[in-house]
RNA sequence: GGGUAGGUACCGAAGCGGUCAAACGGGGUGGACUGUAAAUCCACUGGCUUAGCCUUCAAAGGUUCGAAUCCUUUCCUGCCCA
C-alpha cells in the first residue's frame, strides 16, 4: 500500500470538509484497508455528473487498496433525503426504486471497480427492524438538533410542511453506518448532517466513529441549483456521446469553471478561449464515459452540426414518415418528434414551432402550420434548435 | 380538539358572479444576435377539426340564464391556542 501520509494528501484532496483529518491520518496508520461507504439512493434511473465527483473520490480510495462499500438506498429513497430541500419528494413504491437501483450499479460500475466494490442495499437491515427499535434510534437525536439544519429552518421559516418522516432519514442513514462499519463516508457538502448522525449512532454502539468526508457539490446546467435529474439540469452518465457533448456545450463560461476543477481536477486555463475550452471539457468527459474516438466523433458532428450550421452533413436520426404524403407541416412535425425522439409534443406546440421559425424542410423555413408539403428521402426536417431529422 | 388564514396554470402570485384559458413576475420554448456562453430585444407558453369549439382554478354536489368567484360536504396545508 501506498505510505500513509501521501494517501493522506492525495485522499483530502478536493474535500470541503473532512471530520477529523487527525482522525483520518489515524486509521490510515493502522495500514489496513479501510471500509469506505459512499450512500446513493435511487430516486431516479440515471447517475449523473454530480454523483461522479463523489464517485470519484471512492474510486480514489479504491486504487490505494480500501474496501469500497455502495450502499444503495433502497428502502431511504421510499423516505427521500430531504437535504437541501424546500419540498417534501414524493414518495416511490419500492418496485420503482429496484427497477432504478439495478441500472443505478451498472452505471456505478463506469466509475467503480465492480470486483473491488461491496454493494449493499439498505433495505437489508432497515427494512425488518421493528418498530420498538426505530424507537430507541430516534431517541438518540433530539427535535433541536433537526431543527438546527438550514433546509428545515427555512421551510419552517418559511410556513412549509415538514413531514414526520423526513426527519427519519438522517437516522436511516446513520444507521447505515453502524451497520456496515464504516470507517470513513463520503457525501456530498449537502450530507453533512446526516453523515455527521452516523458518527454519533456508531459512538453509541460502541463503534470508532467514521471519518465525514464531504465534497462540493456540482451545480447543474442551469448554472444555479445542484445538479439534479428532477431538476433536468443534468448530464448522465449513460447518456450518448452527441447528447452530453451538447450539453455540456450549453454551460455558462461561469460554470466550466468549476467543471473544471471538480470534474477533471484541473486549473482552467484562463488564456483559453472559452469555446474551446468547453469544447475540451466536453471531450473530455465524453471521452471518460465513452471512448476517445466517440469524444472525437461527437466534436466533429458538433461542430459540423451546431458551428457550422451544416445539417444537410450531419448524422441525424432516421425518420420513416408513416402518414401519406404530402401531409400538413403540424403533422409531420409531431410524428417526427414521437418517432425519432420519443418526445410526445400537442398539435399546438408544434404548432407554435412552426409559426416561431423554427421548422425548416430542406433548408426552407416553413412558417404556416398548415402548408402542405411532400418530403422526400434524404431531406433534412428541422424541428427545433437542437433536433432536427434526416428522411427515409 | 378550538380559533384563524389558505388551496388558482411548471413555480410564485392576482382575480372574489359575466368582458377569465384566467393579470403580473420567474422559469421554459422559439426567433434575432452568437461561441448551443453571457447580456439584450421580440414572440409564444391547456387542448383541438382554431373567425370557433372543448377541458381546467383541491374534490364532489348545489344555487344561478351564467361560477375560479356564492352555498354545502369532503380532502389537504400554514399560523395561534390546547
Amino acid at each position: 500500500m501506498t505510505p500513509f501520509t501521501d494517501q493522506l494528501q492525495q485522499l483530502i484532496a478536493g474535500c470541503v470538509q473532512v471530520h477529523c483529518k487527525i482522525e483520518l491520518q489515524k486509521k490510515l496508520a493502522l495500514g489496513r484497508p479501510l471500509r469506505i461507504k459512499l450512500g446513493v439512493d435511487p430516486t431516479s434511473s440515471d447517475i449523473h455528473l454530480g454523483h461522479t465527483v463523489v464517485l470519484e473520490k471512492l474510486r480514489q480510495f479504491q486504487e490505494l487498496g480500501h474496501q469500497a462499500i455502495l450502499i444503495i438506498g433502497d428502502y431511504t429513497a421510499m423516505i427521500g433525503d430531504p437535504s437541501g430541500r424546500s419540498v417534501t419528494r414524493p414518495p416511490l413504491s419500492h418496485e420503482q426504486v429496484l427497477e432504478h437501483a439495478k441500472s443505478y450499479q451498472s452505471q456505478a460500475f463506469k466509475i467503480l471497480d465492480p470486483e473491488k466494490t461491496e454493494v449493499r442495499f439498505n433495505s437489508e437491515w432497515l427494512a425488518p427492524m421493528r418498530f420498538a427499535e426505530v424507537i430507541s434510534l430516534n431517541s438518540r437525536v433530539t427535535l433541536q438538533q433537526m431543527l438546527k439544519r438550514e433546509d428545515f429552518r427555512n421551510r419552517l421559516d418559511q410556513g412549509h410542511p415538514i413531514h414526520l418522516h423526513e426527519l427519519q432519514y438522517p437516522l436511516m442513514q446513520g444507521w447505515d453506518s453502524v451497520m456496515v462499519q464504516s470507517d470513513v463516508e463520503l457525501g456530498g457538502t449537502d450530507q453533512l448532517f446526516n453523515l455527521l448522525v452516523g458518527r454519533d449512532l456508531q459512538r453509541e454502539e460502541k463503534q470508532v466513529e467514521q471519518v465525514v468526508m464531504t465534497l462540493p457539490l456540482l451545480v447543474g446546467l442551469d448554472g444555479i441549483q445542484k445538479m439534479s435529474k428532477s431538476l433536468e439540469n443534468f448530464v448522465g452518465v449513460d447518456e450518448a456521446p452527441s447528447s452530453m457533448f451538447g450539453k455540456l456545450m450549453s454551460i455558462s463560461d461561469e460554470l466550466m469553471e468549476s467543471y473544471y476543477t471538480l470534474l477533471l481536477g484541473e486549473k482552467l486555463d484562463l488564456t483559453m478561449h472559452p469555446m474551446e475550452a468547453k469544447k475540451s471539457l466536453a471531450e473530455h468527459l465524453v471521452g471518460r464515459y465513452h471512448t476517445t474516438q466517440a469524444a472525437h466523433d461527437a466534436r466533429g458532428e458538433f461542430e459540423l452540426r451546431f458551428s457550422k450550421r451544416d445539417l444537410e452533413a450531419a448524422e441525424l436520426p432516421e425518420y420513416f414518415p408513416m402518414t401519406n404524403q404530402p401531409n400538413d407541416i403540424t403533422s409531420l412535425v409531431v410524428e417526427a418528434f414521437q418517432q425519432s425522439f420519443g418526445i410526445t409534443k400537442s398539435r399546438s406546440d408544434a404548432r407554435r414551432l412552426i409559426e416561431g421559425g423554427s421548422v425548416t424542410w430542406s433548408g426552407e423555413k416553413i412558417s404556416d402550420p398548415k402548408r402542405v408539403i411532400e418530403l422526400s428521402v434524404g431531406g433534412v426536417l428541422k424541428l427545433d434548435r437542437k433536433n432536427a431529422v434526416r428522411v427515409k
